[in-house]
DNA sequence: AATGAATGAGAATTCATTCAT
DNA sequence: AATGAATGAATTCTCATTCAT
């Protein structure tokens, strides 16, 4: 039946959506039009439709892969055999090297997500299902670190993964709109102010 | 020469902010037509004209209203007589009765605020005096629990400044998209997790 | 009955059809807002609709008075007492001291006046009248041309009415479009092309 | 590449500019709104601009071809073998069988021009260029006739063709604004009265 | 499978005019 | 008489999407 590959397919659909992102990075998802997607992939309005059936289905799909790609980064950091510091969180999670790598633009594609999550209910239950994910590993991390005493046993689970994970969201934003935001300068004032001081 | 009062022309300015404000929390910059704002404000087309001379200019009050509002409520609350302990920060800055009362109307505001101000460089320049502004003042607050001798001398100011700004960052993106997401559970990860843990 | 004098009213009157003028002469009629007519008088809405009732009114009102000024002009000029040399025909009803004086202003609003004329049955109206007066005036000066043998007497009043009316307006044309036109150069064509030439 | 041929691109915009003149000829360029061109031309908001960028960009097309007409006609009658008598030309030009025609609705056309010309550089401009096209292409004539020894030769070249364009410039504003204007009434003027007479 | 011309609803904005003050 | 705030229909143009080829 079909008549070229499914690999072709994939690839296509996969020049699509980095066209895509490029795109939305550079624009946001409504400044951007579909000529505008359609001249960056280089592709006739035709044939991109028959991979997606909407403008609103590729926003959706980049906006899963972009927090699927955020929480399988802090898994992959999180479940390195060697348990980093707390204080260096921001760094290994956002830094150059990392799975995640923050750089500007996918800082900025990120916080385009947000915004568009806050009025779609099916990009907002993305973020959630990627958020619970996020809060799970880092729930572990918790438990490995009052496991090894590190930190009180009393510490709730969650509420301390969801305040690292705020730290990494504040970064991003930072990232996003600040020029000279980095994870090298955004990490010491973690180690210094809040675990060198005492409250 | 005016056939209506001052007041009467300012009140009036502020029914379009105040409706415009709705709608962008309902349905972020770009989702929202001017239709659905004149609507909102039960005004005419050529009414609202007057007072903006095009959907850009609201955008751009609103958001310089918001992320002034941010930086005058972080100002307010580091400005009290009593200093407030370090780790009930973001409680203090966007609980119930703060000034800046980060709800989920406002929460969401701000992250479409941010998502236009990666694209539009007149409110990146606002949010970047915004965050000047604030990074300051949160500065001047570690300086004097630095001379209490609550936090070693040797923090950088700026560094824990934009830490401090990022925590209360991440949170507003969490009000905004997680439904039960809230200062007094955000709070205690902050003071169990760090301040009672050590690195 | 009346609260302020018929002179003044008519005084009003003739400001706002001044501002209507030089507005119409930058702009032409359609791109000519009421907003600009009303900073260019210098009064409010309402002040103006009491003198006009709609912008049409204004734009007739305009046409008329250009369109019987240029009749009005020829009427003086041929009337004289020194009958003037058909050749200098352009020049005196044309140029610089002339009652007409078709300078670049005049002359452009003339050529929107024909534009409108030809979409109005109201101001054509108008074109027609001063049209037939300048050919009656013109058509006596051509008789006082024949009685005194310098013109055939074959020659028809009207047609050459036409023909040195066209004349004119071929000017007119030429005045509002050619930064070089002049009254000067466009005479001497006349005396040294066709009086001066054979058929 | 195209799924359509060049022939049919080419036939769809000449089909725009044909319903666009017969609207602009109708109601003038500012009276005609792009609805109405529309309907008239048969076709959708989104396929017209497709060939247009602009309703201005239409109307300098059409001005642009109706100057260039202008020109064109004039030189096609003086580069014909046989020279026509001077006190014929406006006939030539302009009469039912020259390439010019100016019949009612091209002349209304040319008049909308002259006033659109009067505020538009760009439009101004082509109107300039025609107008050299012309006023060469007459001076030739002229310098012919001073060969044959029909023109004095001290007549200046420039100064008889543009006062021979004025003459059916002029016959143009009467042919769109006077019912009865035709060129077969408009010429025996110029012969009987400039030709016929003395000054 | 792919093209790109075509659609038409909907966007932001303007403008002549009205009318409460 | 005069003001100018307010109206809302109309304007130009865009854009996601479709479909004949």
């Amino acid at each position: 039946m079909a008549r070229v590959s499914q690999a072709h397919l994939d690839a296509r659909r996969q020049q699509i959506l980095d066209a895509a992102r490029r795109c939305f990075v550079r624009n946001g998802f409504h400044a951007t039009s579909m000529a505008d997607l359609l001249a960056e992939a280089k592709m006739s309005a035709g044939g991109l439709y028959r991979y997606f059936n909407s403008k609103d289905e590729i926003v959706t799909a980049i906006a899963a892969q972009a927090l699927h790609g955020v929480s399988g980064a802090i898994e992959a950091v999180i479940g390195a055999q060697t348990l980093p510091p707390l204080h260096t969180i921001v760094r290994r999670l956002a830094g150059e090297g990392s799975p995640l790598c923050a750089d500007r633009d996918a800082a900025r594609l990120l916080v385009q997500i947000w915004a568009e999550a806050a009025r779609s209910p099916r990009i907002q239950e993305r973020f959630q299902e990627a958020f619970s994910g996020a809060e799970a590993v880092i729930g572990t991390l918790i438990a490995e670190y009052q496991r090894r005493g590190l930190i009180s046993p009393e510490v709730n689970h969650t509420q301390a993964a969801r305040l690292l994970i705020g730290l990494l969201h504040g970064f991003v934003v930072q990232r996003a709109l600040l020029p000279d935001a980095h994870p090298d300068t955004f990490n010491p004032g973690l180690a210094g102010l809040i675990f060198g001081g005492t409250s």
